[in-house]
DNA sequence: GATGAATGAGTATTCATTCAT
DNA sequence: AATGAATGAATACTCATTCAT
């Protein structure tokens, strides 16, 4: 087991100049394009650093690595979904269940927006999935999601309630991703997310009625 | 979008001779290793001519092309696992819900075997998927399981059917993968496996009961 | 200098049995039709021998290695193009003049015959150009062309003669090859072949006039 | 007839700085030692590289790939060719027959000049041939000699005119080519070059008498 | 004689990263 | 800070030829 070797991701400097913040965002505006394009293996830092109208150099002062363009990608999609979904969860003028449920439209529709660079990025992830500042990112959203879940299953026990996070929250990142992976019409995408949350609100239901 | 170029991938030659076929398993056993001690970017046809004890040149006698050995494993993983569905869901002493729960518990559990492996196997997806024969093998398995939604919903319309079959099938593959991703203990695995089984089940009975 | 490496490339036996004759000339039929389709890079022993039905075995049983086919395609060539020519040159009802504008006309129209394959011939040349065996047959149809310049310049002297000879011979198989390269239609042709031959014809005629 | 493709050959960036151009040289100097040394076969990226003294990373930053070396290196022969004819057809002091034979002798001298690299360069030609850039430089050369054709066949119509220039032209590069590929001394290079300014004013001169 | 499996040196090309200017 | 030239290890795949069966 000598494989997966984990760098440095996070930025080399923090942008706090306009023109540093800028740079920063024509590469990885860039870095999108050049993913969209020509996908993940044809994904080269010459090809970002070209589109983007920056020398090498430059990319390199900002991003320490490859890994790091993708990493951020990745992150600011993450953030991007969290924001989304915490709007969503927080509205508590609709019942939870219909909550959910529109979350699970949103949130496949999102996943399935700009699906052609989304997949290059997850046929990517080998590059930068192990990064440690991975795991934080994530965390914040399963918090948001777990608060939620209290208001789903008022009656439920710590550990069921966990469980139950656990199992929704992998399946909706899992089946979304893969979901996305093909295109998809519009009145696909409703009536697969709506089946995906039927699905959630039966298993929600269920455990609020204790067996009987 | 110039991306995704699909090369042929079928056998170069049908190994007829015990040596042959010796030497394809020595080859797809060694892509094994590599795969679990490498990882995917680190899996090349020299390093796996190499731990076969086999020339690179015999190698490629055998497959046309690194992308065909990548499928190869991946469609014996494939066949394997359609067969054991198979076997479960064709035992009609069990109650259909009982079995869906077996099959739940024996997909995941598979699915953590030889994860690193499978991991990496699945990183590697870029260079087989778009590949004609992965969609011959998928809708084999597809096959056996629309037949079992069957008895699991003898009530629901065809198109009710289709739709739960594509979302049951597509969540427990796309769930299976990931959450095999890391590694599981096994108390862990049970507990995912049967949070997951209740949720099909929740589901299904839902739609065995139209809602009044 | 450490180029051009001159290997055997005579055939490794006569064969004497009719199935070995039979065997060599579906080799040589199977290596112009590869030479044909595939060009001179994509000319390989492998190809050749599977196109002739043949094991690769055979084929080095009776052709030394890969330069030999090629080798024995070319003196094929040449073989039937010497006796063409022989027979034109030795029709003495025509003129010598005559005689000469024929050759000219069937040598370039012959060249254009199979032009894909002898421009392929022509590609692999530097693989058996440098064997000793292509002196003599090259030198069998210089002493014929010999002969007919003794009937094209009756007054002048050896060396004059000598000149001519390989000034006309140079001139005829260069430009043959050169012109038949590119694709030709016939009228095309027959117009250059008819320009090559004036040329040839002024060039005798003034020979035969000493300077006046 | 699936052979021959055809790829891009132009120059990977335009050499502005000093430096640049000094690496270009560096690497067409030893593009010509290496087709001198080691033959067509035996040219590769790697050992110009090296002879070079330049990394073969470097050697792919100015030429996209081994053909454009190869073709830029048969470019400047044509550029330099035609530069010469140009002086010498261009030069009207001379009566037109005289300066036909002029440029057949230089013509054929600086062929017979450097004939192993020239013979190396020609054994490559299927590897740069087909490239879109080169016929433009051939037809440079073509339409000087055109002009020239007019003076030397003042009474002569068009389509003779262009029947002409084709034949000449045609029998000089090719003759050239062949006579160069094997080594000469120089007394034999000016009897050739003799014979064969002979041979094109004998035709040129008969083209100016019509027939009786 | 015939077979065809096995060999492995050889080749073109890419790309992340560095560092002198 | 910015540049972009230079590096060279890494990699997939081909093919002439041999030789054990």
């Amino acid at each position: 087991m000598s494989n997966r070797q984990t760098a440095r991701i996070s930025s080399r400097k923090q942008p706090q100049q306009a023109r540093s913040t800028d740079l920063v965002a024509a590469i990885l505006q860039a870095a999108i394009q050049v993913l969209t394009e020509h996908g993940a293996t044809r994904f080269t830092t010459a090809r970002v650093a070209e589109k983007a109208g920056v020398s090498i150099g430059s990319l390199y002062q900002y991003f320490p690595n490859k890994a790091a363009i993708l990493f951020r990608l990745q992150r600011d999609e993450w953030l991007h979904t969290t924001q989304m979904l915490q709007r969503i969860l927080e509205n508590i003028e609709q019942p939870p269940l219909l909550r959910l449920r529109t979350l699970v439209q949103a949130f496949v529709r999102s996943e399935c927006e700009e699906a052609q660079m989304r997949g290059a990025l997850n046929d990517a992830a080998p590059l930068y999935r192990d990064a440690p500042e991975a795991h934080e990112v994530r965390a914040a959203g399963r918090q948001i999601f777990a608060a939620f879940i209290s208001q789903l299953l008022p009656e439920a026990s710590g550990p069921t309630r966990a469980a139950a996070c656990e199992l929704i929250l992998t399946t909706l990142s899992s089946v979304g991703k893969d979901f996305s992976a093909s295109p998809r019409a519009d009145l696909e995408i409703t009536a697969f997310a709506d089946g995906l949350a039927d699905m959630f609100s039966a298993y929600v239901v269920a455990l609020n009625q204790p067996s009987g």
